[in-house]
DNA sequence: TTCATATTCAACCATATGGTTGACCTTGCT
DNA sequence: AGCAAGGTCAACCATATGGTTGAATATGAA
């Protein structure tokens, strides 16, 4: 039987990528960001402009969510472009269709989840 | 259209419940325990043994799991049941089903994949 | 060159998070 | 009754997180 359990224990030189993933997703104005690049890219500016925080605020949630592979960053003349990467959105369902919740499944991205992370245990 | 940045920004009163489901997952011990529940029913103590941290600790983790929706907690005689809950998984589901990055797949392959991938190795 | 725009950096602050330990209640066993 | 087992509580600690501000670094425009 899997140990499952010692299975998803992290050592300190690695971490889970899903660690990140639903780290990034825990926050409202990430998901607020996310949803917004749903419908265009934008630049960092324009992300920023329906907050009520500072640019910096908004440049390190970008970061956060880049970081996490949630969107990819472009930057074209002066202005850095965000767009949706949904490659990590797919890591994570993948782990909670584990749990029989969707009816729709991937069964490719679970394998490659799977293998990263069974590659990655303690030894 | 839709202001999907106001929309999801928080009041002070409100905690929108996918913060708590998110922030939940991200902990890669809260993880390991719902996949072990995801096989069996467990008592706190139980869930605690393949963990290298106190029992007190456990005890909060599975608190937070709880407060999240993700399980459900009932006391019989001295011993607390933890059993999963998976509707607020299916709440999230939900948010992310919204990016469209669910490639319809076989179901059949995938539950057999699982049992396999389930079915050996000793702890 | 000079100025404005786009974005990040660095330092800082308050609060949240994840862990520890030891004391504390319940409940069951004998 | 008395003791052990199952869990939680409370206080504490170190680090992470989410925000601020002001200075710094490109890049584009005049």
């Amino acid at each position: 039987m899997v140990d499952l359990a010692h299975a998803a224990l992290n050592t300190p030189a690695m971490t889970n990528p899903l660690d990140q993933v639903f780290a990034a997703l825990a926050d409202p104005t990430r998901r607020a960001i996310l949803a917004m690049l749903l419908e265009d890219d934008m630049a960092v500016t324009d992300v920023a402009e329906p907050f009520a925080m500072s640019l910096a605020a908004i440049s390190k949630h970008l970061q956060i969510l880049a970081e996490a592979g949630l969107i990819a960053q472009e930057k074209r003349g002066r202005v850095k472009w965000c767009k949706l990467e949904p490659d990590a959105l797919r890591a994570a369902s993948v782990w909670m269709q584990g749990f029989g919740v969707f009816d729709p499944v991937d069964l490719d991205a679970f394998e490659r989840f799977l293998a990263d992370e069974l590659a990655d245990q303690a030894p």
